[in-house]
DNA sequence: TACGTGGCGGTTTTT
DNA sequence: CCGCCACGTA
């Protein structure tokens, strides 16, 4: 960063100075040969300076007259393209100087896959037979969707249980995602729903014509119907056409449709870059194929070219070592080794506690103790496996009031309050969408599923929302609760409120029905007023529905002040969501059989093999420190009359004897620290907990 | 037909 | 422990 000033007056070629030699081997790669390069794969370890090498690829392009707008860059996540736009306009805006301004913004084109697809989807609807104003419905939604179309068909009346609505719908997702068979998917991930292969079929041709006929698109259908477009070769053309270059960032995480779409759009990889690590694949529970990076060089003649980049910035070296050899009995070999010139002697804690509740009161010392030493909150992040490991240092750091932001698990919008009041927008866009219409009427009084579906079916075939809303109240409803529901539509429907006030309308006209409905109103209302204040950071509704679904706010907070955004607080995360981040001090927690790798994921050597580089990316977020978290024991709370029980836990079994050397092992409390804690505040603070435990 | 209650089953990671 | 679903009642 020193460098900075030095290179907005050196020549302009400087801003390439600080990367290394095959860093810049991936930023240059092609620049010689006229604007079409061949294929370029970029093999990128952790802490490589991936983010750091594809933005400055993006920047060089445009610095040797590539039009931003003609390049696509595709991220994992919204906030992955907002940091790599981010970054490669600076680095583009300093080696062009003051004539930078007007490619400003230009990289308009930078998001994920669903997101770039849902615009595309839009412009080209009309080529492809699309009401443009489709709405999109997140997992929950498309669930019940697949719920009612379930029932429609008596599938819920069968002799035999039939999967549930989440199992179908995951069911449906990887049939899509992976571009597989209805009876290998059966066979291979759900076996015991492989005797209802038939029904399956009968009911997801129910599911996409409802969709279809509700103008309502599901995740999947965002790369689906892109990918189906592609297929259409005038289309692919003209699509393909639009962009010089496409950049693909994590491409270990994407699955068949996405690696299908980029071949659509650059059928011989002119422009193409795909960037990844193969040790770092973590999502193939949603159909990710680690295939698609191995085999990317070969779908291609000539072959793409490729670089590794095996030089890690982020971690000391002790902690690259423990990383390695982790990673190192992984059955598959991997394609590179990480090695580090950031010295540093503490090896990686391995950390015995007793139980849970020990294992938040270590994390929650260590911590402050950390952030005594100078480090902020900030740059400390304690990651875990499942969203509810860390419920014990939640309650822990609340106790003691140490700020923290959580990341991954669940989210905002899966609130019943936040989904109201989503559906009832979302329903004033578009009237056909019945999960939404369903939500919102039997909001009120009075109104349940039959009465809901009777003004739904009139609805569907009417083009006129308005009239038959106001024709059609229901007797048992209330007239004035009906005629202020036919008003809200009313207003959203002819734009007499702007947006974002319409969205105060909405509140205001639920909440009567809020403080109906929950005991916590107030709490509740809280979050709306959050979710206004959040809307006025889109342009319209039709964005604020689009972007809010395929990028919910991943961060929550569990105490009601949450965090100001110059406050400084701790970071939780689950391992998904750490991606592509570091901290100065990582801690992992349940460094255990069964958490890690979970025993939901044991079921094949494959998903074992997936919680082994989970473990392994978890590690190799840590800069300077590293502490894994062994607790002895958890209570398991079952039903049982005799109270709490608890089971012993095992080290994780990817850390076998073998690899103990590579780690500083400790217990906590240290013994002679328990044996002098007598001491009246270690005491009382150890009781208490006791006393909560015992009603837990 | 709406809505409350009791029993049961499942349970991770995310666009 | 929590959410979902089926069932019974008003």
């Amino acid at each position: 960063m020193a460098l900075a000033n030095d290179s907005a007056v050196a020549a302009p070629a400087d801003y390439l100075g600080a990367l290394n030699p095959e860093q810049r081997r991936a930023v240059e790669h092609g620049l010689g040969q006229g604007v079409s390069a061949g294929p370029l794969l970029v093999i990128a370890g952790a802490g490589s300076g991936k983010t750091n090498t594809l933005a400055h690829r993006a920047a060089h392009l445009i610095v040797r007259g590539a039009d931003p707008r003609r390049i696509m860059l595709l991220t994992f996540t919204r906030r992955a393209a907002a940091e790599m736009t981010r970054r490669a306009e600076n680095i583009a805006g300093k080696a062009l100087g003051p004539d930078a301004a007007t490619l400003m913004g230009g990289l308009e084109w930078a998001g994920t896959f669903h997101g770039i697809g849902a615009r595309l989807l839009r412009e080209y609807a009309h080529p492809i037979g699309l009401d443009p104003s489709f709405t999109i419905h997140d997992r929950s939604d498309s669930a019940d969707l697949m719920n009612l179309v379930r029932h429609e068909m008596g599938l819920s009346k069968t002799e035999r249980r039939f999967p549930a609505k989440g199992t179908c719908l995951a069911i449906y997702s990887r049939v899509v995602n992976a571009q597989a068979d209805l009876e290998e998917v059966l066979a291979g991930v759900f076996p015991w729903c492989a005797m209802w292969g038939d029904e399956l079929r009968a009911l997801f041709a129910g599911y996409v014509e409802a969709k279809q006929s509700q103008n309502v698109f599901d995740y999947d259908d965002l790369l689906l119907w892109w990918a189906q477009m592609m297929a259409v070769p005038e289309l692919a053309a003209e699509i393909g056409g639009r962009f010089d270059h496409v950049l693909v960032d994590e491409y270990q995480d994407t699955n068949s449709l996405q690696a299908g779409i980029l071949l659509g759009l650059k059928p011989e990889g002119r422009g193409l870059t795909v960037v990844g690590d193969d040790a770092q694949s973590i999502y193939s529970f949603r159909a990710a194929e680690v295939k698609n990076i191995l085999d990317f060089p070969n779908r291609f003649s000539p072959p793409a070219a490729m670089v590794t980049l095996e030089r890690n910035y982020r971690s000391t070296q002790p902690i690259l070592t423990a990383a390695n050899a982790v990673i190192s009995l992984a059955e598959r070999r991997f394609t590179k080794n990480l090695w580090t010139d950031r010295a540093g002697f503490e090896q990686p804690s391995l950390v015995s506690v007793r139980d849970e509740n020990d294992q938040a009161r270590y994390v929650a010392d260590q911590v402050l103790e950390t952030r005594e030493a100078g480090i902020d909150l900030k740059a400390q992040a304690v990651l875990f496996r499942a969203s509810h490991h860390s419920g014990p240092l939640e309650v822990e750091l609340t106790r003691r009031n140490i700020p923290f932001v959580k990341f991954g698990g669940l989210k905002f919008l899966e609130a019943a309050h936040v989904k109201d009041v989503l559906a009832t927008l979302r329903f004033a866009e578009n009237p056909r969408d019945r999960v939404s219409g369903f939500r919102v009427m039997q909001l009120m009084q009075g109104i349940g599923p039959a009465i809901a579906a009777r003004v739904l079916d009139g609805l569907s075939a009417a083009a006129d929302m308005l009239g038959v809303l106001q024709d059609s109240a229901p007797a048992r409803v209330a007239p004035a609760d009906w005629q202020a529901f036919v008003d809200l539509m009313r207003g959203l429907r002819t734009g007499l409120a702007t947006w974002p006030a319409e969205l105060d309308t909405v509140r205001r006209w639920y909440e009567p029905h809020l403080d109906r409905l929950y005991e916590d109103g107030s709490i509740r209302m809280a979050d709306l007023v959050q979710l206004c204040q959040i809307a006025t950071g889109y342009p319209s509704r039709e964005r604020f529905l689009t972007e809010l679904t395929l990028d919910p706010p991943s961060a929550t907070s569990d105490d009601p002040g949450a965090p100001l955004l110059d406050e400084d607080y701790l970071i939780l995360s689950t391992i998904h969501s750490a991606k592509g981040q570091e901290w100065k001090s990582v801690f992992v927690l349940n460094a255990v059989d069964g958490c890690i790798p979970s025993d939901l994921a044991m079921g094949s050597t494959d998903e074992i093999e997936e919680e082994r580089r989970l473990l392994y990316v978890a590690m190799t977020r840590a800069r300077d420190r590293l502490d894994l978290v062994v607790p002895q024991r958890f209570y398991v709370h079952g039903q049982s009359a005799r109270g709490d029980r608890h089971v012993y836990a095992a080290r994780t079994r990817f850390i076998p004897d073998t690899l103990l050397g590579h780690f500083d092992r400790r217990a906590w409390p240290a013994v002679s620290e328990e044996a002098a804690g007598r001491a009246p505040s270690g005491a009382s603070v150890d009781i208490r907990s006791r006393m909560r435990a015992m009603w837990r």
